[in-house]
RNA sequence: GCGCUCGUAGCUCAACGGAUAGAGCAUUUGACUACGGAUCAAAAGGUUGCAGGUUCGAAUCCUGCCGAGCGCACCA
C-alpha cells in the first residue's frame, strides 16, 4: 500500500464516520499521512483527528477513536494506535507494506513524478549574470538551484521553460568594450572599467579573430571589441553552464527588446491600462498604485529608456509566449526589485499573486584560512564556476549548493573544497547507490536471478523503515515543487541513504558461501532495486550523477 | 531613518504549526576471514538571539528589542 492509498483510506474512514453521524464535520479535501519519525509510532502517522477536533467540537482523542475504529478494519492495515494529543499511528501488515517495492520497480524512472502542477506553464529565469565577466560563485548557486528546480517542477507535471536574460544593452557593455580595447592596445583601464586576466584573454582572442582591428579608427575599434567581446563572453558562459549541467531553453537578449520595438510597445500597453504619465520631461509608470515605494521612470528626460522599461517589456514578452507563471530567481542584492516587478505585473492587468513569483536567494560566503574572502574583480580573487568545478567536480558542487534553503547564506570553506575530502554528503548518498549496484553485480556473479516476490517476508524494522522511506518520495517531490525548494529532495536523499545503509548492514541480501538463494534473497533484491531507483531518480532531480562505482 | 532577509549543537546546515528540535563534520569509544568500511553501533554536544502574545500544541505565526547581511537613482 502506498502512502497515497493510505491517505485515501483515512479519508474514506473520515467520510464514513461523518455519514454514520459519529462526526459532525465537513470532510476535508485531503489528509496528510506522513512516515513516522519514530518506529514506536508505527509506519505512518496522521494528525487528521487534531485538525478535525475543533470543527467537530470534540476532544482530539475522541475524534481519533472514531476514525481509528474504521481505519483498523481496512485491508492491509495491521494496527492503528492513538497517541499523544490525538495522533493516529498506523502500522501496515508486512505484505501490504512490501508491495510498494513492486510498485516502484514497475514504475522505474517514472516513480516520484506526479501531477501536482499538471498543466501549469512556468517560465523559470535564473542566473542572468551580466555578460561582462565569468560566472562567479554567487551565480553558481542559482545555476545549481535553478536547474534543479526546473527538473523538479517538470517532475510535478509543470510545463517548464528555463531562461537566461542577457543584459547586452546599457553602459556596462560599453565599459566592457572599452576595457577590452584598452587591454588590446596596452592602455590603462578606463574609469570604472573591467580588469582581470579574462579581459586580457578575450582581448587577445579578438585581435586574433579580427585581423587589423588595431589599425581601425577608435570608433570602429570600440564597436568591434564590444560586439565580438560580448559574443565571446556569452559563449564562455554558455560553455560553463553546459559543463555544469545547467540547461537553458532560451538565451534572451535584452538588446533584442529594443531592436524589435518591444519596449515602446510595452510602454503603450501600460499606458492603455492607465498607469503611465509624463512629468518633468520623463515618462513614468505609477507603480505606487500597487505598493511600490515610488513611481519608476520608463523613459528618461533625455529620451533614453531605462532598464526598468526593459524589465516591463521582458515580462510582457514572456507572458505573450504563453507563460502563466514567470519565476525570477534573484540575489539578495536585488530584493528591492520585488516591489516594482510585482507592480509591473499589476499595471499590466495581471495578478501579482499568481503570474509572477520572485525568489530571493542569499549570498554564498567564501572562507579561506578561517577568514572570509571578499571577492573583488580588481584584486583578482574572483571565484568562478570553473574554479569550483575544477576543485570538487560538478556533482559535489551542485549538491552542496542545492542542499540548503536559499533563504540562508551558506558558507563554503575553500580549504575544504580544494582538499577534496569526503565531507560532502553527496558521497554518502552516492555511495548508497553504488552499494545497491554492488548487490546487483554480486547477484550476477553468483548467477542469481530475482525470483518471485513475496512482500510479506520484508518484516524487520530495517526493511519496513526503508519501505516507508521509499514511499515518501513522491510527496517530497511534490512538496519541493510547490514550495520551489529543491533542497528538500537533497535532505530526503540523505535520510534515505542512511536508512539504506542501516538496512544493508543488518539485512544480508545475497546468500553467504554456497548457500542457495531463498525467497528472502529475492524479496530483498526487490527492495534493494526499488531503493536504487529512488536514489537514482532523486539524484537526477538535482542534476547529480548516480554512479555504479566510486 | 525606512524596507527585505536571516539568527538553531564547537563548525556547516535541516525540521507542511505537531510527538523526545535532527543530520554531516570535528571529539570520545566500539564493529569486518560476509553483498565495497566513502559503512554501521554508541557517547557527548541545545534555555532554537532576548522578552511578551496567539492555541490543544511555536524554532516556525504576531508585537517589541538586540545582532548580522543586503537594498533604498531620470545607474545598469
Amino acid at each position: 500500500m502506498t502512502p497515497e492509498e493510505l491517505s485515501q483510506a483515512v479519508l474514506s474512514a473520515v467520510r464514513a464516520s461523518v455519514e454514520a453521524g459519529e462526526l459532525a464535520v465537513a470532510v476535508p479535501g485531503q489528509v496528510t499521512v506522513e512516515r513516522s519519525k519514530n518506529r514506536d509510532h508505527g509506519d505512518y502517522a496522521t494528525n487528521v483527528a487534531l485538525q478535525l477536533a475543533k470543527p467537530a467540537g470534540k476532544p482530539p482523542r475522541e475524534v481519533a477513536q472514531v476514525i481509528a475504529a474504521r481505519l483498523g478494519a481496512v485491508e492491509g492495515v495491521a494496527k492503528v494506535d492513538i497517541a499523544g494529543p490525538g495522533f493516529l499511528n498506523i502500522t501496515l501488515d508486512a505484505g501490504s507494506a512490501g508491495e510498494l517495492a513492486r510498485v516502484i520497480v514497475g514504475a522505474g524512472e517514472v516513480y516520484g513524478r506526479g501531477d501536482a502542477l499538471q498543466g501549469l506553464k512556468i517560465n523559470l529565469e535564473f542566473v542572468s549574470a551580466n555578460p561582462t565577466g565569468p560566472i562567479h560563485i554567487g551565480g553558481v548557486r542559482w545555476a545549481a538551484v535553478g536547474d534543479s528546480l526546473a527538473r523538479i517542477l517538470k517532475a510535478a507535471g509543470a510545463d517548464v521553460s528555463t531562461e537566461y536574460y542577457i543584459n547586452d544593452a546599457g553602459v556596462q557593455i560599453d565599459k566592457f568594450g572599452s576595457s577590452l580595447r584598452a587591454a588590446a592596445n596596452g592602455q590603462p583601464v578606463p574609469e570604472d572599467g573591467y580588469v582581470g586576466e579574462y579581459i586580457n584573454d578575450i582581448a587577445r582572442d579578438i585581435v586574433a579573430q579580427v585581423p587589423g582591428v588595431l589599425d581601425k579608427s577608435e570608433a570602429e575599434q570600440k564597436q568591434v571589441f564590444t560586439e565580438t567581446g560580448l559574443r565571446l563572453m556569452v559563449a564562455e558562459i554558455q560553455r560553463s553552464m553546459e559543463e555544469f549541467g545547467a540547461h537553458f531553453d532560451v538565451w534572451f537578449s535584452e538588446k533584442s527588446l529594443h531592436d524589435s520595438g518591444a519596449v515602446e510597445k510595452a510602454i503603450e500597453r501600460l499606458r492603455a491600462q492607465g498607469h503611465v504619465y509624463d512629468e518633468g520631461g520623463a515618462i513614468w509608470l505609477r507603480t505606487t498604485d500597487f505598493g511600490d515605494d515610488k513611481d519608476r521612470v520608463l523613459i528618461k528626460g533625455d529620451g533614453e529608456t531605462t532598464y526598468f522599461a526593459s524589465d516591463a517589456a521582458y515580462y510582457l514578452e514572456k507572458r505573450d509566449r504563453g507563460n502563466e507563471v514567470c519565476v525570477y530567481m534573484l540575489g539578495a542584492d536585488h530584493h528591492g526589485y520585488v516591489g516594482r516587478l510585482k507592480a509591473i505585473v499589476a499595471c499590466a492587468g495581471d495578478d501579482p499573486q499568481h503570474n509572477i513569483e520572485v525568489l530571493i536567494g542569499q549570498f554564498v560566503k567564501m572562507l579561506r584560512g578561517g577568514e572570509e574572502v571578499r571577492m573583488s574583480k580588481r584584486a583578482g580573487n574572483i571565484i568562478t564556476i570553473d574554479d569550483v568545478v575544477e576543485w570538487i567536480g560538478v556533482d559535489a558542487a551542485r549538491y552542496s549548493l542545492a542542499r540548503s534553503s536559499t533563504d540562508s547564506t551558506i558558507t563554503l570553506d575553500i580549504d575544504v573544497l580544494t582538499s577534496a575530502t569526503n565531507e560532502n554528503p553527496v558521497y554518502y548518498v552516492q555511495y548508497a547507490h553504488t552499494r545497491m549496484c554492488g548487490v546487483k553485480r554480486k547477484a550476477a556473479e553468483l548467477g542469481i536471478v530475482r525470483g518471485e516476490f513475496k512482500p510479506e517476508l520484508l518484516s524487520t524494522e530495517w526493511e519496513s523503515n526503508l519501505l516507508s522511506m521509499l514511499g515518501e518520495f513522491p510527496r517530497i517531490v511534490a512538496k519541493a515543487a510547490e514550495l520551489r525548494e529543491p533542497h528538500h529532495v537533497a535532505r530526503y536523499l540523505e535520510e534515505l541513504a542512511g536508512v539504506y545503509h542501516r538496512f544493508y548492514d543488518n539485512c544480508r541480501i545475497m546468500p553467504m558461501g554456497d548457500d542457495p538463494a531463498t525467497d528472502l534473497t529475492y524479496a530483498r533484491m526487490w527492495l534493494a532495486e526499488a531503493a536504487q531507483i529512488v536514489v537514482a531518480n532523486g539524484l537526477n532531480l538535482l542534476g547529480v550523477s548516480a554512479p555504479e562505482r566510486m
